[in-house]
DNA sequence: TTTGCAAATGAGAATAATTCTTATTGACAA
DNA sequence: TTGTCAATAAGAATTATTCTCATTTGCAAA
């Protein structure tokens, strides 16, 4: 075994399993995928770590789908899609939210506008032609 | 005491809570409010009677904030600016999400979209006054 | 090498929001 | 009255998330 640090394997392996997937995954399935490198990794750890990088602002919270609460390692502002019938995330990279609404919003909340999020739902494509 | 139905009395007095606020409750919030004028009633009844009013579409979730989930018994679109510090929920009914975006996410996609959600987070002219 | 320390972790207990179960109640029609 | 069925209360059960605390790790100083 190398004779380098062991500290911070399982952190730097939380983050880069988020950002190495597009399927903002929740803690558990973060969970489940860093245990096939690192099987003595802890559930606790996950959700330690996860809460630490949106604290730190390097990944960020989708909300809650299902229930559960879904993480996407993209910082980048972009909007998303919901499909209720399977629960995917899918990213709408070419859609972007007008400037001109993030300054409204400031200006009618009277306070400072930290992230937006827009989020459509709905029935994607393949559970549409799938489930009938 | 009126010689009419009882039934749906709970039901109902759930939904006028509701609609009544602009508070964005939490489940927890419309059944202490409720409480107030049907005493026995339980929070379980709350929970139902939300669902059910979602899957009817009659009332929209938020999703949760600070770990509850909140709700809306303003159906008709429009924007929310959510105080990460208080915790408050503004509408912001001045702002409206650009109809291209709709088709353009329906497109990318490749389903339907049957709802669209656009929050921005911050702190709130209130509590940035308060706070320090 | 050894020691001390602080950060990171594992394991499981604890918490809290939400859902489920089951017996009961209310409305209404026969 | 009685039967039926939807709605409900009460609390148990579930489940995602957080907390606790003893242990481990990396690292720097002795």
């Amino acid at each position: 075994m190398e004779p380098s640090t062991k500290h911070f394997k399982k952190r730097d392996a939380i983050l880069a399993c988020l950002r190495s997937t597009d399927q903002h995954p929740s803690a558990d399935w973060v969970y489940e995928s860093v245990k096939k490198q690192i099987p003595d990794i802890s559930l606790a750890t996950v959700y330690r770590n996860l809460n630490l990088f949106k604290e730190q602002g390097i990944i960020q919270s989708l909300g809650t789908v299902g229930g559960v609460e879904r993480f996407d390692g993209n910082t980048a502002p972009h909007v998303h899609y919901i499909c209720t019938s399977c629960n995917r995330v899918l990213d709408l990279h070419e859609l972007h939210v007008p400037a001109e609404l993030n300054q409204a919003a400031a200006l009618a909340s009277g306070g400072q506008v930290d992230s937006c999020q827009l989020t459509f739902t709905g029935t994607c494509g393949a559970c549409k032609t799938h489930q009938n």
